[in-house]
DNA sequence: ATTATAATATACCGTTCGTTATGAAAAGAG
DNA sequence: CTCTTTTCATAACGAACGGTATATTATAAT
């Protein structure tokens, strides 16, 4: 038992994270992961398992860090109705910053393996499920608190605003300009009344 | 000036546009594309220049073919509003049916290439602009026969669609229970008032 | 029938792909 | 120090990639 890992493991997983978020699977070769990650490939290979391998601990940890990052957005403000405007006023004003478009690594998977691979299929159907929960619970806060309608459809709602976000995201790759996506995120989120 | 072409162009093209759509670009390889195509290399070099040159035709063709089906489906029914319910479930259970989920190519594309290829990025925007204006004029038609209330931005509202719509189209890649994605388009139907 | 031209089919080009065998370097255990 | 074990770096593997040179086949014009 000798000789410890020079590299810092999820140092290196984050690189690959963002390389995958940025090109997707078939495109990112193993000669870019090298170059990014900073480490040859036998280490890729003892550490991480071949290519596929690495990509679903990416998405994984991608998953994770989207999830809390959306759950604490959410609960940054205390008026529902205003968080959710601040979350989707904050993603389009993220991806328009940015000169890349780099949108959501778990949509990007939903397009390019999701059809074609059932581990990846079900990998991001749960994280949409999830952030859906995450949606619903904060509007039946809202609707305890008053500031909903009672009889809204809390699934029906949470659910119809992920589809808008996962169109938002996609919809921006193609560079809109920007009032189409405004109009879009404000006559969504109408639906919240 | 002698001896014919042997192959049907326009069947090539299609065989290439349904390989492309159902695989997208890197995934697909020229091997793929000759056996499907049912020609060799040096046939798709001649007719179709390269396969980014062969992408990109076929992915003009995919866009026309889309766009007048989606005009004929709006235009089926006199009602506007039913149009429009009809037209969703119409994607939806199509999606539904088939056992491997294409989804849109223009969408795909989006993903895939858009983010990296700006002749891509304005391509697939301008088709969602179409689609975009063929949605207003359908809204703007309920309006005059007062079968939708007057005081809509009926911009808005075709621009929200259309996100709806990609985020519809995307979000059933990774096949989630039905009801999430019936639940979506009424909700976003309800929209149109 | 011969010639000229274009489309076919075969086979191969140099690269790059993902993956791994090999050996040197490093460090705790004895 | 010596042994043992794991990590690291180099380099190479066969396979597949996109693309093309070559030669054969087929046809319209002369």
């Amino acid at each position: 038992m000798v000789r410890l890992r020079e590299f810092d493991e999820q140092k290196a997983l984050e690189a690959a994270m963002h390389l995958f978020w940025e090109k997707g699977y078939e495109a990112t070769s193993l000669s870019d992961l090298t170059a990014k990650m900073g480490i040859q490939r036998p280490s890729i290979y003892s550490a991480f398992g071949d290519k596929k391998q690495l990509f679903e601990t990416a998405l994984r940890k991608y998953a994770q860090l989207h999830a809390s990052r959306v759950r604490s957005q959410l609960h940054k403000v205390p008026s529902v109705k205003e968080a959710f405007r601040s979350f989707f006023k904050g993603v389009v004003a993220k991806e328009y910053e940015e000169d890349l478009n780099r949108g959501c690594f778990c949509i990007n998977t939903m397009v390019e393996l999701a059809p074609h691979d059932t581990k990846f299929e079900i990998l991001t159907r749960e994280h949409q499920m999830y952030l859906s929960a995450i949606f619903q619970e904060a509007i039946e806060e809202g609707i305890r608190s008053g500031e909903i309608n009672k009889d809204t459809n809390a699934t029906a709602l949470a659910q119809t605003l992920v589809v808008a976000l996962i169109g938002l995201t996609v919809m921006m790759k193609s560079r809109p300009e920007r009032s189409f996506v405004d109009n879009s995120v404000e006559t969504t989120l109408a639906l919240i009344k």
